[in-house]
Formats: structure tokens, sequence, C-alpha cells
DNA sequence: CGCTTTTGACCGGCGC
DNA sequence: GCGCCGGTCAAAAGCG
């Protein structure tokens, strides 16, 4: 998100103006794509608008005839042909060009949006940094973009520097420390908006940075049995809470890419599905929590469930960024909405929201006070940590995840009762609405009206769709204010408008559309490298399956981890996005393509 | 040879 | 207390 960057990204010429940058790599990029004949290396060695004369010239010195060979009787019909050609060629290439300055007047459109947006959350975050108070509240930590910024600009920045040094500090809570010392880090799962009252899940949140930043992540049992004494802190903190996001992606192959390197370190026949589910830890840095687990829809097979946990304390691989920024959003929004459900299961309302972000179908469902209503999409998987579920799958596949809401509204079939709030985050593309798959599509999209949907039964329903997310943005404006917000916990059951402004105002929903925006619009940005990895599921992702194959090409890639919204990103920049079929070749050499994961199996 | 995967064993949490 | 289950460990095997 940051434009600076992505400027230095931009500009190998120096450009006048920012917008200039953006627009010239964008154009240049849609041209060739457009003749799409290969004459995108001649455009692009010095001509960056000029395409189109190149292309007359090309034709019309292709179509000159030898003066020998011609006769002097047909001569002159021949000249007439070569003008009739040389004018269709002209009026196409005005064509062109027309369209051309369309495209660039929707990016400029769009980069005049992205402008407004990024310099009213600026103003934001300075004015919360200024009214930070110096023993700032946890409930300040909530509201505080200053730190959702840290998740949205320095995406999984490295924090290996700060280890060993939390870990000897009380580990209680110590919000002011995090606030300060832990900002820029945690593009992972943790959660370090603080909740307005701290519920334990929250100090669990804490806790997990501290221990992270600290030596070395130690499972709950391990943390709790092996590691002895000394840790008494922990386990005042009830330490088994720790967030998790489900991803689910329709996916043929046997592990999905999300650009980090992984090691398997064990497998195990789950209860419940027939097939094994995959441990995998990150293996970027040694010291490196994280974990995933990787297992395959029991209910159908195509789709692959992906679960992550713990935070990354390392830079990630450009093409890692997204995923990370999208889960730790979710796992943050997850986090957040615990706390506002006060004790988790027992009351009896829920909320679904629905937002269609550039086609996307954003579906955040909070059913933590929902009994019967948790979407836990592999209920195998342990119910013992708060989950977040993104549903990558297309609408082709609602039917699954309809059937998992049925399922539930119908009662939970696997016996258990989750302890802890799982929330839905649907990116299914819809029917109706397609991942935009040319620029002008994604431009008919941008701000467009949508439908709510609500596949929850039990969940009442409200739609950001009709908004544009500069109106959702606007109403984070108003809230952002130092004082705290009261509907947090006074959250009506029933009571939609209230609803609509207590998701409004969650710092960590906004942090989620963040998060989903720049990983939406990134994706669309043409991160061809990870779309061009998923060679099947091509109905999940529409716009992936018009980027032609990549030599890695047996890993699926959600769309929203097929760009990096990290500032960090050397290669693409922000405004690519919106852009999906432009070609763009990827630097990345991580070993996203690891052995490792070609050889899961899960 | 070094790294990764496999796989049985082990451990802790939880329910009965 | 016991057994089930999820999660992890670690030795052995596999692979490049």
């Amino acid at each position: 998100m940051d434009i600076s960057l992505q400027k230095s990204v931009l500009g190998e010429e120096s450009k006048p103006s920012e917008s200039n940058g953006d627009e010239e790599s964008c154009v240049e990029e849609i041209v060739p794509h457009r003749f799409g004949d290969g004459k995108g290396a001649q455009d692009n060695d010095d001509h960056k608008n000029s395409n189109c004369s190149n292309q007359g010239l090309a034709v019309t010195n292709m179509e000159r005839p030898s003066p020998e060979s011609e006769s002097r009787s047909s001569s002159s019909t021949k000249k007439e042909q070569l003008d009739e050609q040389l004018g269709t060629t002209k009026a196409e290439m005005d064509e062109v060009m027309e369209e051309n300055q369309r495209l660039k007047m929707y990016l400029d459109r769009i980069l005049q949006d992205y402008r407004t947006l990024q310099m009213q959350y600026r103003d934001v975050v300075q004015r919360e940094a200024a009214t930070k108070s110096p023993n700032r509240s946890s409930r300040d930590l909530t509201e505080a973009p200053a730190d959702h910024e840290a998740i949205d600009l320095s995406l999984a920045m490295g924090s290996v520097d700060r280890k060993g040094e939390a870990r000897e500090k009380p580990k209680i809570n110590d919000t002011d420390e995090m606030g300060d010392d832990k900002r820029g880090l945690s593009l992972g799962l943790d959660c370090k908006f603080d909740l307005p009252e701290k519920s334990p899940i929250v100090e669990n949140g804490a806790e997990e940075v501290k221990e992270e930043a600290g030596e070395t992540w130690l499972p709950k049992g391990v943390k709790n049995g092996r590691d002895g004494g000394g840790e008494d802190e922990i386990s005042q903190q009830n330490p088994t809470k720790r967030a998790r996001v489900s991803v689910r992606v329709r996916c043929d192959t046997p592990t999905m890419n999300d650009g980090c390197q992984w090691r398997k370190y064990g497998q195990k026949i789950s209860k419940g599905n027939p097939c094994p589910r995959a441990y995998y830890r990150c293996t970027v840095a040694p010291s490196c929590p994280v974990r995933k687990q990787v297992q395959r829809c029991a209910e159908d097979m195509s789709i692959l469930i992906t679960t992550y946990e713990g935070t990354h304390n390392h830079p990630l691989p450009i093409s890692a960024t997204a995923m990370a920024s999208t889960t730790s959003a979710a796992a943050s929004m997850l986090m957040s909405g615990s706390s506002t459900s006060g004790t988790g299961p027992s009351s009896s309302s829920s909320i679904t929201t629905t937002a269609n972000l550039h086609g996307l179908n954003f579906y955040l469902s909070d059913n933590s006070r929902t009994k019967p209503a948790f979407y836990l999409p592999n209920p195998s998987i342990s119910p013992s940590y708060p989950t977040i579920t993104l549903d990558l799958t297309s609408s082709s596949s609602s039917s699954t995840a309809s059937s998992h809401l049925n399922r539930l509204g119908s009662g939970n079939t696997n016996g258990f009762v989750p302890r802890y709030s799982t929330t839905n985050l649907n990116f299914s593309s819809l029917e109706s609405n397609p991942l935009p798959i040319s620029y002008s599509n994604a431009v008919q999209t941008y701000g467009q009206q949508q439908q709510p949907i609500n596949r929850n039964q039990n969940a009442a329903s409200l739609s950001f769709g009709s908004q544009p997310y500069e109106a959702l943005y606007q109403s984070y404006l108003q809230k952002t204010m130092p004082n705290p917000n009261p509907n947090q916990n006074s959250l009506g059951p029933d009571t939609i408008a209230a609803a609509t402004k207590a998701i409004t105002s969650d710092p960590s929903f906004q942090t989620v559309l963040a998060a989903a925006l720049t990983s939406i619009i990134g994706s669309s940005g043409g991160g061809s490298h990870n779309a061009a990895e998923k060679p099947s599921g091509g109905d999940a992702f529409p716009i992936l399956s018009s980027f032609p194959p990549a030599s890695n090409s047996n890993k699926c890639a959600p769309s929203v981890m097929n760009k990096s919204s990290s500032s960090t990103s050397s290669q693409q920049p922000g405004l690519t996005l919106l852009s999906p079929p432009f070609p763009f070749s990827s630097s990345n050499k991580s070993k996203s393509n690891s052995p490792a994961d070609n050889r899961d199996h899960v």
C-alpha cells in the first residue's frame, strides 16, 4: 500500500509524477497484451505509447510491394488496396489508442481514489498517533490504525532481531510494548490488536506475539509439559488459545502454493476424514513458529483446506505476503469478534456480512454467538482454537459451502461443540459477478452495487455491498476517533443497524477489508507466477485461468494470494491492480516451488 | 551428503 | 483413571 515504495518499484526511469509512473507501467503492459503477437518486446524498447505507430510502420513496410515486380497496370489498383489497408490499419490503431486512452483514464480514476483513500488513512493514522497516550490502553490499540498500517505496509517484516527480547518481560498483555516494539511485525496470524475488554483470547494474542518474538515456538503441549519451569506466566494465560485461519481452496494438487516454504513434519489420519492431515512448519526461517495443516475436505476431495497457525517472524517471500496479510487480518478480526461476543457460544445472535469487492464475495459470518451455526469446514480439525475460514472456493462449489452451512444449521454432526468462535470469510467469486477478467471489467466492478449473499440461514444479514469501499472507509474514519466505541459491546442481536455500525467500526474488520482489498487488487494485478501455478480449479479463480501456465504448475494459488500487498514488493506495483490480463513475470526465486511443497502428499 | 519425507511413538488435553 | 484424539517428535528412509 505504500505508494512511495511502489513508485520506486515502478520507476526504472524517472517519471514526472507517481501517477505517470504507474500509468506508464500499466499502459506499457496493456499494449503488448492487446497486440499479443510478440511485438511487445519491440514496443517496450523505447516507445511507451507509440505502439500504434510502430504497428503502423510495420504494416506499411510489410505491405510495400517490390518496385521491380509490380506491373504498371496493377500498380494503381494495388496502391488503392494499400491505401485501403493503411486506412483500415490506422482506424484500428485509432481504436486501440482510444481504448488505451480509456484505460488510462480508468487508471487515473483508480489512482485518484486510491490516493484519496491513502491520504485519508494516513490522516487518521497521524491523528491517532497524536492522541495516543503513553500508557495506551488495549482499547486504544484496538482502534489504532497505526498498527493496522504496520500490517499493511510492513508485511512480516522481520522481527528476528527482537528475539529473546520479549521473553524476559512480563507476558501479561504488555500492550505498550507491543504497540511500540511490535510495530511492523506480525503479518502472520497473531493478533496484536487488543480488544475493548481484555478477553483471554486477546491476551493470548498478545502473548503469542511475545512467544514468537521469543526463542522458538512451542506447541501447547510441549510448552506446558516439557518446557517445565519458568513458564508460569504462560500457564496463567490459557496458552492453548491461538488463532487459526483456515483457507478453503478448490485445488486438485496436493498443496496450495502460498509462497512460503514448508517442511512436512507429520501426517495423521484424523477422525471424520479419510484423507490424512499433513502438518507443515515454515522453513523460511529456522525459528519461524508458523504451522499449517493441509487436508482434503471430506465432502469434496477437490477442496483443499489449509489451516495456518502462528506468525511468521521473518520477512516473507513476496508471493507469501498476500496470504500472510490476509490470514493475519482475518485472524485479528476473529479475535476482535470473539471479544465482542463476550462469552462465546452462549448468546444468540450472529452476524453475516457480505461485501462484493471487485467481484469477490467477501463473506463474513460471525457465528460466535450462534450455537449450532459454526462454520467448521473441516470439523476434524480441533475446535480448540478460534478459527476463521477464508472460503476461496468458487460459487460453482458453493454447494459445498452451502452444504457445510446447512449441515451446521442442522446441527453438529460431529458431536463436538467448538469452544471458540469460528468465522467464515468467503472470497468466492460469484457467478453473477465473476472476478474481473479484464481491466474494463474490473473497472466496471469497481464500486458496483452488489447483492448481499447470505448463506447462513441462521444469521442476520448485513450487506456492505451497496457501498463502495470508500463509504466503508468513511465510516471507519468517523469512528476512529480516540473516544471508545460503545457499540462493540452493545451490539444488539436483532438490530442490523447496530450490527452494521459495530462491524464497520471494528478496526479489525477494516483490517480484513484492507487486506482483502489489497490482496484482491493485487491479485488482479497479475501475480502471474502464482496464478499460473494453479493448473486446475480455474473455475474457482476464473481470473487465473486466463494466465498462461508456468513451470510450476502443480500448485493451487488462490487469487487473494497471487500478489503481495506488501510494500516491499519489488515487482508488483500496487497499481497494476485491476489489470489481470497483463503479463507479469515474476522474479520470485524463493523456494516456494520447493521440493517440500512439490512433494506434498496430503 | 544434506535435506526432506515418512511413520511409528509419544505426549497432553479432554470426555466419559 | 482410562481411552481417544490431535499434535509433535525423531529415527529411518528417500531423494537429488
